[in-house]
Order: structure tokens, then sequence, then C-alpha cells
DNA sequence: TAGGCCATCTGGTCCT
DNA sequence: AGGACCAGATGGCCTA
């Protein structure tokens, strides 16, 4: 886990891939199918398949309909007066569906969290196979948030990219390079109008290492 | 069996 | 007052 909160945008791809192929530190030998069952209701299971069958706890659901257990819970608490403040001004049966109507209301917010984090899930690259366990919640966020960065990271080279092409093709004036540059390139334009440093140099200028996007990067001196 | 992940319940706090 | 949000506690399921 520990990999994912440190992983620079470059390295992004080939874990991700390494998540889903191997399904590494999440339990490579699950199945989508058996990792929920845990009381997991319909998010708690992968993306496509039925609800989940769900512990009595939760079959109530927000249909405010009360489980032995919960029952069980009420009624000690009651009796041991651990209530709270609000609760301790109610009667008994009010205090009662007050909580059921809380516990619901929570309930439904958190299958609203789970339902945008399956949208991450969605649309971060890795692989969406049946065969695939599911991504973690954290282990979507972490991804999610290494995903942004590489691809900020790969925006920035293509500007810079752009920006050298512009000016290797004779169009270094901004307003000749605009129609080149879908972002406001004109704040970032990396060179000066003339300045004919080698190609290494230029990129080295703005990211301290050569770009993979250049092709003169990658040639040999 | 331990550890990871998860859903749910619960009380507290803040906001409208 | 009621709702949203949060964090702690609890218990279930699964894998190594």
């Amino acid at each position: 886990m520990a990999e994912l909160k440190s992983l620079s945008g470059d390295a992004y791809l080939a874990l991700s891939h390494r998540y889903a192929a191997a399904g590494l530190a999440f339990g490579a030998a699950r199945g989508p199918e058996a990792a929920r069952g845990c009381g997991a209701p319909d998010l708690g299971g992968d993306l496509s398949a039925a609800p989940a069958p769900r512990p009595p706890a939760a079959a109530a659901e927000s249909s405010g309909e009360q489980s032995g257990d919960e029952d069980d819970a009420f009624e000690q608490r009651r009796r041991r007066g651990t209530g709270g403040a609000a609760d301790a001004r109610r009667r008994p049966r009010e205090q009662r569906s007050l909580r059921l109507s809380i516990n619901a209301r929570e309930r439904r917010r958190m299958h609203d969290l789970n339902d945008a984090l399956d949208g991450l899930r969605a649309v971060i690259p890795y692989a969406h196979s049946p065969s695939v366990r599911k991504l973690s919640k954290i282990a979507t966020l972490l991804l999610a948030k290494n995903y942004i960065l590489m691809q900020a990271q790969a925006l920035d080279e293509m500007r810079r990219l752009v920006a050298y092409l512009n000016q290797g093709q004779g169009l270094a004036a901004p307003v000749a390079a605009a129609p080149l540059t879908p972002f406001s390139q004109a704040a970032v334009y990396p060179f000066s109008a003339g300045a004919a440093l080698p190609c290494p140099d230029k990129c080295a200028a703005f990211s301290g290492t050569p770009s993979a996007l250049c092709k003169h990067c990658n040639e040999k001196p």
C-alpha cells in the first residue's frame, strides 16, 4: 500500500497493471465474487453482480424495519441510559424511531459514497476484468491520485513538446504558435524566440530530465 | 488464526 | 429541529 502513496506518475501504468493483473497487495486469489460476502449490501459486491445477500442487521435497510440485533442493541442502550441527551428527552418509542431514521440516512449516505467510489473505479485505467478483484477503497483513492498526477505530467510534457516543435518550424512568435497550442501556451512558453539550445538542454531546462516524448532527447549523441 | 476490508450503528459536531 | 458529516466501535467475511 505504501507504494501507492508515493507512486510517481511515470510508474502509474505499470503499477496499475500490476494491481489489476496480479492483485498484488489486495489478495490475488480473491475473485470479485468472493470478495464480498461480507454483509456488503448492493454496492459491496462487484459492479455487475446481483446484490449480495445481506446479514440480518443490514436486511432492514432503509425500509425502517428493525432486525433482531438492532433491537437488542437498542434495548441495551436504553437500559444503560446511553441514548444521548437528545434521546433522553424523548419517549422510548420516539427515540427508537428517530434512531432508525438516522441509521437509514447514514446508510444511504454511505451507499452514495460507495457509488461515487465505484464511479471512480470505472474511470481509473486498470484491468476491469471479472477475474480481477475490485480495488479497495483506499487503493482506489491512491491510484486515482497517482493517475491524476501522471496525466498532469504527461500534459506538461506535451506542452513543452508543442512549444519546441513550434519553435523548430519558425513559429516561435506567440501569435503564430497559438493555433497549435490548445492551452494558454503563451504563459508557459518555454523558449524565447531565437534561442537555439540543443534539445536535451531545453527539455532539461523545464523538467530537469530529458523528455521521453521528444525524439531528440532519445537520440544517441 | 491473524490481518485486511467492509457495512453498519452510534454519538458528537456543525450547518441550515 | 433536522440533516450532513465524521470518527470510533463492532462484527462478519475472506485470504494467506
